[in-house]
DNA sequence: ACTATATTGTTAAAATTTGTTAGAATTTTT
DNA sequence: AAAAATTCTAACAAATTTTAACAATATAGT
């Protein structure tokens, strides 16, 4: 990976979530953060960002948009190392299928920073986002599944997407869900429920991606059973008495730490009049 | 392989990723790094890319968005005069189909700005900008038809989304073209041929909506004779002479006049999320 | 076939980029 | 306010990339 496109997705990470932190990114990036760090200069000479305590800031943006707070409720580095943990089960040349949410979009960021994996691969996927994001920083093949479209989650469901997938032979698929236990993974939404099962039937493995916050709730319907999935990536947030219960009923549970700190912190924003 | 032939290589790559790394394209080329090297510095000194640490980059246009926005101020008003003409052909309730295209998306942002057909018409297309902004900007129900994304068009093709719409049925199908002629819609692209094709099919009627600049242009392929759609709507840049020809075998032929107010004022950019 | 020209590969030194460290400065916690 | 943790700076070593020169190979013209 040479340092313009290194720097190209630090500038991606940038617009997306407005700051960065530099452990984060080299965590993600897989360099030191003295690396980063100079990137990030590079960067705020060229205008895009400014410098902040422990990473970056994209300029023309109030950082109120996206306070520390939002972040800590979308567990983002807890994301962030489930996706590392995801990558590793994916070898160059896969076929690929993800969910909708932002869980598998950080797993799809982690692929545009690998370059063996970013060209090589073959991705579908029913989330807007995350063929978006594919299109513009990945050259491999790139799936959308059709169907409805559901906008509060930029994604499509209901039997046009679970046929489209139905077909496919994939090697691998990540599942995620807005509601699990120790049994089930579960939806309110009903068409989700042939897309996911769908996915589950076409990939030789599929593994449900989600953190532990979504653990103990419940949907109306549930979806698959946790044992017909070949694994479960979740952090260690997990309860300990949920581990055990899991790893005794025969589930191949991946536990993840989140290593890297979250976003940089906040100094204090002048409102402007 | 010749060095032309090499250097194309490079230049596609360099189109689709914006940027490429000399380790890379040796390998893939399977030549020395020197050679690659070298052929990057013709491309620099063509003015095609920059030379950057690593690899290099391709010149101007950051990671191919401004084809997009610059086609989109093409022949702008003529496209607002289209869209209008065929925003009368679509009733409350209507089941619509949008190929991908400027041409179309001006049409369902035409659709936006009516309260009456906003909400109620069932919009089903191939493109993700028309996706996206239905998405955001009414609420109508919405279908993506999925399939192979095309990074060019932020527009899926092929088998699968053919497939798709040829399961569906429709009352009304706006199909686009790069080029086309007296006697055929065509293109350079072999499958877009069966997406456009299912649509026309899948509608009861379907019309052609493309501006008279591309009138003329030959697609290596031809995909759908003028006659058997239910109607072309194109501006009134169309020579006197194809006007006449397209009249007399059969076509109905609506040429609308593009009005001085439709001036392309900076348009905004359609978040694709 | 033979030479002239252009293209490609190889190598070694120069330049740049990257990683590591240790101490200073800052921020956070106690 | 002091202590602890984190982040920043700067310097140097290590790794990588660039440059430039030359040898090897291929291509074109006569």
């Amino acid at each position: 990976m040479i340092p313009a496109e290194r720097q190209q997705f630090i500038r991606s990470a940038l617009d997306s979530r407005g700051m960065v932190s530099i452990v984060d990114m080299a965590g993600q990036l897989g360099v030191s953060q003295m690396t980063v760090r100079r990137d990030m200069q590079a960067l705020e000479k060229e205008g895009y960002a400014t410098l902040v305590s422990g990473g970056a800031q994209r300029t023309g943006r109030i950082a109120s948009e996206l306070p520390q707070a939002e972040k800590r409720r979308l567990q983002y580095a807890e994301k962030v190392a489930i996706a590392r943990k995801a990558i590793s089960m994916i070898r160059p040349g896969a076929a690929i299928y993800f969910d909708a949410g932002t869980t598998c979009l950080a797993i799809a960021e982690a692929i545009t920073a690998r370059s063996e994996l970013r060209d090589s691969v073959l991705v579908v996927s029913n989330d807007f986002t995350v063929v978006s994001h594919l299109m513009h920083n990945a050259n491999c093949r790139l799936y959308h599944t059709g169907g409805e479209v559901l906008r509060a989650n930029k994604s499509c469901v209901g039997e046009i997407t679970a046929n489209v997938i139905s077909r496919l032979n994939l090697d691998v698929a990540f599942l995620s869900a807005s509601s699990w236990d120790a049994e089930w993974i579960s939806t309110p939404s009903e068409p989700k429920i042939s897309v996911k099962l769908a996915a589950a039937k076409a990939a030789r493995r599929s593994f449900l991606v989600a953190d532990s916050t979504k653990f103990g709730r419940l949907g109306f319907f549930n979806i698959i059973k946790l044992q017909e999935l070949d694994g479960i990536i979740t952090d260690a947030g997990l309860p300990q008495a949920a581990q055990v219960q899991l790893s005794r009923s025969g589930v191949n549970l991946m536990i993840v730490q989140p290593t890297s700190a979250e976003a940089p912190i906040n100094k204090e924003e002048i409102p402007l009049l």
